[in-house]
DNA sequence: TTGTACGCGTTATCAC
DNA sequence: GTGATAACGCGTACAA
């Protein structure tokens, strides 16, 4: 009967660890570790060993302990606005696809578009040591970014392209594509547009401003044509202000919504009214979303290059976690595509 | 010139640690930790230094190094199927409400509808050491299944509402939501009742079960009107389906869908064939997703009750990763509630 | 190239 | 009730 000696304290979890493994091995737990992380610097024939009794016992390293013991984790914290709006929920799943295969784990946060909240986020998960961050847009607290600028965590930014030095992001330009879309309602013949944009939120109002200074150029921008409303962005709204245009602008013979949900709510509130599209009013959306084209008629709007933003981001922040500061952050600008279909 | 000693190998992150705050307070780090933790068995006067001394060295505690010491981390992993499925999202954000203001944070998975996926992440996201699980149904792998078991991790399953004793779940009868909106056809005088689902996981074909049911017992079943197609869901598929319901069954006169998406899409191919809704077919979707109530006629639908799975989901789970297990699981079923509109 | 020694920041265990 | 000690599992630093 030999107890365990009573200065036996251990409280493993029971679970295999990297001193088992360099023990079957024969090797040092060090070695072990080195050869399953790939490293240089290990003898071939050491690796192997080490690797077949890692898989004899079934060891998966603990992602807990490594992200201690070295400056960070796998997670890679991901914030977005929204996951309600697709736009996002396409980006996620790009970024997803891009960095899960390669070891690292998106950890997705949901700002509400709020500061604050974003804010907290970033107080909360930044010390969990997340390997790198990706963020929506550039609008957000001063403190937030010194949060993000202190931890010198690699980041990348979304959706947005501006030439910022230092600064890596990931996107296209919405003011381009804003005025995209309403040059395509001008070539239509359409001088009265409204636009129609809810939310508000940075990204909105560059596609106003997209929209205004392509209406200026054109000679024909009326500012009491434009109907920015702070609520969330629905179907249901969209349908409201469909008709306070009508109301306030009868002569209106264009609208550009903001989002295509918007636009979708609009087309509806046509059909309900009994308002031609295109014949009186044409009415064009953005983001092509999920059902746009199945609209009556089919939607016009404005593809962008969620997937894209995503895959390109996440390729970007794969770079800098891995080089250093060796790969300076750069800017990318991605291209957007007008899709043109019955509503103009 | 007091250089640090040689022997110094520290690699501080420096970053304040429990030890500076217990320096600072003159106490132990774990009577520091027990304070901070809101442990009993600590007096008031000490507690209150420890958390003084906390506040003003702007103490922030490790996740990584709570993990590694104790026996889980602060993340509760929930998998969903699909972000692109609105109902999930709704999930989610009750969850993330729930769950956020207590210390645990969501870390979300998406499944993709496939076990092999989940599978993937549960092997992956388990040995992060979760403070608990959040899963959508119970169809998944028996390797899956094992894992969790072993895991020892609580978990509590979201969306369906079987009766199985020692497992928690919170959810509703997918089967007897379906039987609901059949019935209101039935009550509005349809006969000829079709069933249109996609994606076919297991909640689908349960609500297929509660439709088969309800005709059967009012006698006017007919296989040939179960349309079931094996696509992801959307509204352009919704279009087809409605198509090829009139064009195989032309008498049909009512159609369900298994989810509003797919009704969306059936409503404007109505639209745009010109067929009267409901005049010469009825159209009931599921879920009552946003915009439903904005076609053209409105939607009939079943409201889910999506947030208070969410939440009541994420507040049993509370209970089982503090009680222990003491706080056996339960199994919650929430109520749904019919949205007449419109289109039947 | 490999191994030794130790630190990462916290909590569990046990003695006082 | 409080604290010393060790353990959690791994990676860094440096020596050999």
């Amino acid at each position: 009967m030999i107890d365990p000696p009573s200065t036996d304290r251990r409280r493993s979890t029971g679970r295999v660890t990297l001193r088992d493994v360099a023990l079957a091995a024969g090797l040092s737990p060090i070695t072990v570790s080195r050869a399953l992380r790939g490293e240089r610097a290990v003898a071939p024939a050491l690796a192997d060993r080490a690797r077949a009794a890692a898989q004899q016992l079934g060891y998966v390293p603990d992602p807990a302990a490594r992200a201690l013991a070295s400056r960070h984790g796998s997670q890679v914290l991901v914030l977005v606005p929204m996951l309600s709006n697709a736009v996002f929920v396409d980006v996620l799943e790009a970024v997803h696809r891009s960095l899960f295969p390669q070891g690292f784990h998106p950890l997705i946060g949901v700002t509400h578009y709020d500061a604050a909240e974003e804010e907290l986020l970033l107080r909360t998960y930044l010390p969990h040591r997340p390997a790198g961050l990706l963020l929506t847009g550039f609008d957000r607290s001063e403190a937030a970014r010194d949060l993000i600028q202190r931890s010198g965590v690699p980041c990348v930014h979304l959706m947005e392209a501006p030439t910022l030095p230092g600064i890596a992001c990931v996107g296209f330009s919405q003011t381009d594509a804003a005025a995209v879309v309403t040059r395509h309602l001008l070539d239509r013949g359409r001088r009265r547009i409204a636009f129609c944009a809810a939310q508000l939120d940075a990204r909105t109002l560059q596609r106003a401003e997209g929209y205004r200074r392509c209406l200026q150029d054109a000679g024909c921008h009326d500012p009491a044509l434009e109907f920015l409303c702070p609520e969330r962005s629905s179907m249901g709204l969209g349908a409201r202000l469909f008709e306070e245009v009508l109301a306030r602008s009868p002569d209106v013979d264009a609208i550009f919504f903001c989002n295509d949900d918007l636009a979708q709510g609009g087309l509806l509130a046509a059909n309900r009214l009994k308002v031609s599209v295109p014949g009186q009013i044409a009415v064009a959306g953005f983001n092509d979303l999920a059902g746009s084209d199945q609209m009556v008629p089919p939607l016009t709007s404005l593809r962008t290059p969620r997937a894209e933003v995503g895959r390109a981001a996440a390729a970007l922040l794969l770079d800098m976690m891995r080089g250093g500061s060796a790969h300076a952050p750069r800017c990318v600008r991605l291209d957007f595509e007008l899709i043109v279909r019955g509503s103009t």
